[in-house]
DNA sequence: AAACTTACCTACTTATCAGTAAGTTCAGAA
DNA sequence: TTCTGAACTTACTGATAAGTAGGTAAGTTT
């Protein structure tokens, strides 16, 4: 039999979603229990029933992330997705983002509050940015490689500015508004040479 | 007379660099007086005796940002700075940001935050992101039109993915390191059309 | 039906936070 | 020499933070 998930409820779960929420809207140091339980009418107590200590709970958020990443990145390849598509499925994860109440990267947060998290979350923030970043510099030479993209520079240098911008307009989205995003998304793919459409 | 700073010490300045300083490591909500206070070797209420609220000290602070600002980018005008001239100074801030122990953009800071700030720094923020951005803006206007960079899209658009870029590599060095700033800049100014060297 | 586990809750502790009220020190003006 | 105000300190408050101890109802296993 299955142990864990299919017993009982899903609070454990719906923990993580009010989190996530939290950490994308306010980051790690500015959210606390009481937020979380009072969202899903339950007891501060029942949070630590599921995950001993914050630290606990903010690691297993980001090994989420990680772990949602996987499972994405692993579906575009069983759909034999191909350098376009694959970039154009990587926008759409900051796009939603923004379109479901003006959210910013989890490493954007984790990133700016590096230095006040806890060295497990850390670790677990370093693992995540090397493999998004990883995956995206393949996306990019597969991509350069059949000649749907045409751009200056080396596959990393270019990965950088690809995400350094995306995880950077999201941030200035909040004090500029949310219409800047498909502005600079429009240019960051007119810099990889794949838009051949009008502006 | 001038009134103040000439009387006395120079606490309150020492307390604004004290807190700008933690904000661009830890961020707004993860420093506390008793950070500032230890720091300078005052009480907590010495802070606010000058800062009547940490509201104020954090607005106290963006506008000293932005004073900077308007005062670097005067004396670069008086000095007849040229358009790639003014780009390597604009570079030079976030570069001076990472040497002086990884910090990253304030305007980062407070956006990752934004949600989570009093709202006279939210707005004091959005003052803040405009008033660079329409300066680099212009910069990227003027080298355009003087044929000394050479980028597609609007300049709007391109000044976005610059700022943008910036924003996010100083975040993502956290977690990278600190070389992978260089190497962006590098790539950045490949994009601008204002490296005619090698790679 | 007894024993055990899950999934909580109530009630608490300890620590830290921003903020305040009232008193102290001391330089310089009157 | 007294007085005034700037620049603090001491000693506190109320709020909120994460975390814990112990209890309980309902479901599961044996």
């Amino acid at each position: 039999m299955d142990v864990e998930d299919t017993k009982y409820n899903n609070t454990k779960e719906l923990i993580l979603d009010a989190a996530e929420a939290l950490l994308q809207d306010r980051g790690f140091n500015a959210f606390s229990y009481h937020h979380i339980a009072q969202q899903l009418g339950v007891k501060n107590a029942a949070i630590h029933y599921h995950f001993t200590s914050k630290t606990d709970l903010g690691t297993t958020l980001i090994r989420r992330f990680r772990q949602r990443f996987r499972d994405y990145t692993r579906t575009l390849e069983r759909e034999n997705a191909g350098p376009v598509s694959k970039l154009e499925c990587y926008f759409a994860i900051p796009a939603s983002y923004l379109q479901n109440g003006r959210k910013i990267c989890p490493l954007g947060v984790l990133e700016a509050e590096f230095n006040a998290i806890p060295e497990p979350m850390q670790l677990e923030s370093r693992l995540l940015d090397k493999e998004m970043r990883d995956w995206l510099a393949g996306v990019l030479d597969d991509g350069r490689s059949q000649g749907v993209f045409n751009f200056e520079g080396s596959i990393v240098d270019k990965t950088l500015v690809v995400v350094a911008a995306l995880q950077g307009v999201l941030q200035i989205a909040r004090v500029a508004g949310p219409q800047i995003f498909s502005v600079t998304v429009r240019q960051i793919k007119r810099e990889l040479g794949v838009l051949e459409k009008a502006v």
